[in-house]
DNA sequence: GCGGTTAACTAGACACAGTCTATTTTACGC
DNA sequence: GCGTAAAATAGACTGTGTCTAGTTAACCGC
């Protein structure tokens, strides 16, 4: 009964070959089954067939790891807007896309976007995720000018759209709304709601 | 030496006789400290000088505590928002307040505002944190009404200045936005931009 | 191919966490 | 005063992050 497991002892070789990925596999796996609290290291250790201190010479600590997927959860992001984008021209709809795969990526791996925004379990200066979630916001800002121009206020402009669709997210995530039936429509159309309602002249002149 | 602390043995009674609120307030002393992950059992227990038992007979567990002091957190937030309504008759006004008071709250009170959302941490079906925290989502939706009016599209609408205002205050804590000098009166002005560029009738007939 | 250097990994220990249990102390109603 | 129930204690158990010393193997210059 206990070398049911063939990998056991025998046949597993003392250098892993590939740990780095393999932990944040694990990770990612962990995360999505039991959220952040069931990341640690020793799970990932198990998960990856290694000993249980073996993660901490890849990633320092746990924060590492966690910093690593927080940073491939911020790629995730911009992949899925990017292709949200792809064959809208309309300025309007473009930034309506982004918002809708921003809630989209969110509502489907909603640990993994919560720990995204968890400062105390992150190593934010770290430069793979400071360069990922860099981008993230750049999106935005570019689809911004592109709708709105580079009179003053762009900025404010996107803080809102960022913030509006950021709110809805995290709303919908902490159970304090009520998911609709299709949550990556609802912020398509509440940005596109917020696009043609909004008069960017009632911004141009307030501070920032 | 080891008598220092005269509560020590001697005066310190078996029954604590306020032990619920003695935990309370040491949860909430070490949330401000050292965050959310510094709130743990044995700590509370020690600053109230019980044994590190204790708490679990008031709390149940470590979820009951960080409960408690959640619903405490909405109650503090809708009593910030109530007192910056005060003297406000314009409708548009009191919003923008109510969104003030929103992001006030959450920035000079981080640790608090982030447990109040993080479902992993909390008994979400808990009585007392229902019910504050409904309270919260009434007051905004009270003022919609008196500013929108009855027609549909109010909750959505509701729902826009919420995201709007909790997805600033979200990306102010994480890190992601710089905060400016007075993040207060910036959604103050943020949710009167708002109000003032939005045109409401371009929601009335968009679906839920 | 061979030896030395270095990176990868193991295994054990430590402190601290949550939670469970049996036990002791005290308050309160009768 | 007595008995019951509540409040608090103390100890044990598991699981966690992290540190350390030691083991294994891969790689590089020759």
């Amino acid at each position: 009964m206990e070398s049911a497991n063939v990998q056991q002892a025998s046949t597993r070789p003392y250098h892993h070959g590939d740990l780095r990925n393999a932990v944040i596999e694990a990770a990612l796996s962990l995360l999505q089954e039991k959220g952040v609290e069931g990341v640690t290291l020793r799970q990932c250790a198990a998960q990856a067939g290694v000993s249980h201190g073996a993660p901490g010479h890849h990633f320092g600590d746990l924060k590492g790891v966690l910093t690593a997927i927080a940073a491939l959860g911020f790629e995730g992001q911009v992949a899925r807007q990017e292709a949200a984008m792809v064959g809208l021209t309309d300025p309007a709809q473009r930034i309506a896309a982004i918002g809708g795969a921003y809630v989209g990526f969110a509502v489907s791996h909603p640990a993994h976007f919560s720990l995204m925004f968890r400062r105390d379990r992150l190593r934010t200066d770290d430069p793979a995720f400071v360069k990922a979630s860099n981008r993230a916001g750049e999106i935005l800002l570019e689809e911004t000018h592109r709708y709105f121009g580079d009179r003053p206020g762009a900025r404010q402009f996107r803080d809102m759209l960022w913030s509006l669709v950021h709110g809805y997210a995290s709303l919908l995530i902490s159970g304090q709304k009520k998911p609709p039936d299709d949550p990556e429509e609802a912020a398509f159309q509440m940005q596109l709601s917020f696009l043609r309602g909004f008069d960017p002249d009632s911004l141009s002149d307030s501070a920032e």
